[in-house]
DNA sequence: GATGAATGAGCGTTCATTCAT
DNA sequence: CATGAATGAACGCTCATTCAT
């Protein structure tokens, strides 16, 4: 038994990932949904916010499941793998969510986005688990001492990267050459 | 003294930079180039065709630009310190063309210029000055010993994401920082 | 009580039997109709399937009001002498249909409609109630022993010039002169 | 040697022959006449001011052309011959012009030049050659007593239908058939 | 005279959004 | 709650016309 903003959600979602923003209409994405048109508003404001609240829906799953078994007690390298191995194997398993994410982050949706977020935070920065390992990182000198933002650059950048070579088919991640990559992306990052 | 076209690429650019292709409209972008909307489809058959036009004109302006003094004959890492140093340099200088090229990148325009590329392509893949470096790095046992598209992503996925962090004035990147980034990122590479 | 396809197709029509194709923009149409211009694309894909459309239902109209009590079993003068009558009839009953069957065949809209049926006819030409009328009658030799084809443009050609003078406002057909204009016809294909 | 007022009529009529008003821009009749686009401009107001006097051009090359060797003071029905024949000879031999004419004659361009034409005369209807053989057929008893209008249609609304049934190519029409066409049509209009 | 680059009103069409049912 | 017919502003694009050269 589905819910009906669940099936809009994903109906909108793998219509994006597949053809972008300017590729799904709001009919479209009704129609692959099975409900009317005017459904989508009973339960989105516009298809601004639709597109926003999917974005941060996907966020919340990705973030529950990379902290999963997270063994936050455990040395700062252990924990990176585990964040990075599990954001990877994500979007491996989740292709879909891949695609979406990255339309959304590189539009002016992420843009804008990003912006409101920062701006929102009274602190210097968001505070999440990734912010709080590298600040400890930096700290105890186990990474190198370069702003938050630029080691966070550092580390995901090659991985989100990887992930796309992977859901466009021009590499095939197995578990090895995963494991490859988030070494060396540490490598990137450590002192 | 400035020519239609060239004004029609400038205003073309800034705006999609700033609002993104949807935002954009051909009407918009010839309001801000200073000429009728007509005009454009003087120097363009088509929105689609100016968009694609223009992603090859900053390509070439880029590929000029890092290209620029390059030590060919110099040893693997020096090679590529250049090359990183520059790209980032020029996403530093001309931030416009860093949020274009991005924009397009990862929007359905990218995907299909990129497909096109890689099927115009005879070889296994296409040839660039980085595919030449990052071949020859592997071979002689200097870079890990990873896929090329895997060792690209490594390379550029971070140089990319800190040029987005200073495009969005998240950092600012100075020619020490930069410098500490373009060697993070040959550590991740590197053997 | 009206719905709102026909109020599309009325408004087409009208507009175009007086202003032609070139003069009724799909916006003026919609005005007419009382409808939203977007609402005409609900009913039909474009505005030339609107425009091939309309011509379908009027030949359909037509075709029902000349078949109407025909003589099928009686003499090939009466017959003739029925199914023309019943044609002016109609024209002059409904002068917007005529400009507009006028209008749809000398057009290139006209023109590739007649292509499409000759070719998707499998028999050597259209079989119509005239054709086989204008055959059995050459074979009885009653009609003038001439090519289908001129026969059919020296029956109804004047038939239609005739209509053209009248809708213009030229003559006025009265059931007498329409008898005369009849037999005048007859009397340029019997033998 | 030619003049380019020429130039253009030849090529407009050859692309509106061929491709309707719609599908012929003043840009592409610059072209196929070999001129500026806006030398069209130096000649003809307007482009509807161009294809109105193009048509009264070829008007007035037909006119010649089926006045040569008029037997005006022989009988009615060989002169009535003479014109329709060297009418159908000239559609023959210029089926472009028939082209033109045709798509004009049905067009709303065709109905506004008719009923300025009509308008602007101070008589009953236009005088031409036609008008007065018919009127002195009706006179003479020789041909039906009918509204010259009518007559007109009966005469050459059927030879009109067989010049486009020749032109779109499904009749051949040769020196025989021409002249049985003609006595039909003939059989019309006599009493 | 002759040009053709430039224009912008207007075209056919789409689509986010509304609302009567 | 749910619908989908209806809307009209906005889109990409065309083309008759103008005007600086």
């Amino acid at each position: 038994m589905s819910c009906k903003r669940d099936d809009i959600f994903n109906a909108a979602r793998n219509l994006i990932a597949e053809c972008g923003f300017h590729g799904s209409s709001v009919a479209l994405i009704a129609d692959r949904a099975g409900v009317g048109a005017g459904t989508i508003y009973l339960y989105f404001k516009s298809k601004d916010i639709l597109i926003n609240e999917l974005y941060q829906d996907i966020e919340k799953r990705i973030s529950a499941f990379i902290l999963e078994d997270y063994p936050g007690t455990r040395p700062i390298r252990e924990r990176f793998v585990h964040l990075g191995t599990r954001l990877l194997t994500y979007f491996i398993a989740n292709p879909l969510d891949f695609r979406y994410v990255e339309q959304f982050y590189y539009s002016p949706y992420g843009a804008a986005f990003r912006r409101d977020r920062i701006m929102g935070e009274p602190g210097t920065c968001k505070h999440t688990v990734y912010n709080e390992l590298f600040e400890q990182g930096v700290s105890q000198q186990i990474l190198r001492d370069l702003p938050l933002f630029v080691i966070d650059s550092l580390a995901f950048g090659p991985l989100l990267a990887v992930a796309r070579d992977h859901t466009l088919g021009f590499i095939t991640l197995d578990e090895h050459l995963l494991e490859e990559i988030i070494v060396a992306s540490w490598d990137s990052i450590k002192r």
